[in-house]
DNA sequence: ATACTGACTGTTATCATATAACAATTCTGC
DNA sequence: GCAGAATTGTTATATGATAACAGTCAGTAT
């Protein structure tokens, strides 16, 4: 797995072909041990989420698919087509941008923490252990049972700060 | 100010007309502060928006408002009042249902953390304290500049966790 | 092979959330 | 009172998401 380690200043560095091809095959993995089908439909769907590190709306995402085809699908073939990936785990939703994006470690299941540029609108999923405790921490002192986590900071990055 | 402490167990317990003027009274003096004005309409949408604490939607407001009064304002009137109270950081945003919610200490500017009952939509507001520094240290570390936090976490609260 | 079944996709219509653009009104300082 | 700025009203439309039902396809049992 080509993996962005220093996530704020990749997205001009790295082979993102990598990415893609990587994210594919860990998606077939993901499917083949949970008994679901990725169609081709899905296939493709997730291939354009992860055309970029950049959040991308359902309506994006249609547009692609209208200019690759020549018939333009209905919303719902995509919006299905990302439910059914989210619930795989393989792309996770961005609530603040109403916006999709491919997840960076669909092994094993969990919440997505992003930092979100706001310049370059490139996300970056954090790893887990650096937000969590505080949240498990909370949520155990007030006794709530945490269910999902929407943690989204936008910001700059560090390219886009120096380059401003 | 009627300060809900243990939040969880809160909302069936205290005296809610106490919050809503406290949290009017507070907006007074937030406005004068920054001397900008709160009209009847923007403090009418205050108002409503801390009938509860749960996050209320726009076409919500506007259901109140159209149902108080005879003629139904249209979506940008109260779009406008709720920007302005953002801007005021009298009421927070809740991305993850598209909600607006009162915010519990407007005196100093800040972001919203929640924890919100998938139950009893119940939004608590969380003290900067608890996930903040989490959030600052992982920035910097990554040379990232926050502007802006959305951080919701959903699941149950005590209450409906022994409820159910 | 054939028919059955459930999963998947297509299609139409509609709902829900939010904003652009411009007109009318109201407030404030002079 | 008057001019300019801020606020609100109004119309139209953009944007994001889903309901409901019809058609198609893949895998299975016969």
């Amino acid at each position: 797995m080509n993996k962005i380690t220093s996530l704020v200043a990749a997205p001009c560095q790295h082979d993102h072909a990598q990415c893609v091809s990587d994210a594919l095959a860990a998606a077939e993995q993901v499917c083949e041990r949970a008994g679901v089908r990725l169609t081709t439909l899905r296939r493709r769907v997730l291939e354009l989420v992860w055309q970029s590190h950049r959040p991308m709306g359902a309506y994006d995402l249609l547009d692609i698919l209208a200019r690759e085809d020549d018939r333009r699908p209905a919303p719902p073939t995509v919006y299905r087509a990302l439910d059914f990936l989210q619930e795989q785990g393989l792309v996770h939703r961005i609530a603040s941008l109403n916006a999709f994006i491919g997840c960076a470690s669909p092994e094993h299941v969990h919440q997505g923490h992003f930092l979100i540029c706001r310049n370059c609108r490139v996300a970056f999923e954090l790893d887990q252990s650096l937000i969590q405790p505080a949240i498990s921490k909370v949520a155990e002192q007030l006794g709530f049972t945490v269910e999902s986590e929407t943690v989204e900071i936008a910001g700059l990055c560090t390219r886009c700060r120096e380059a401003a």
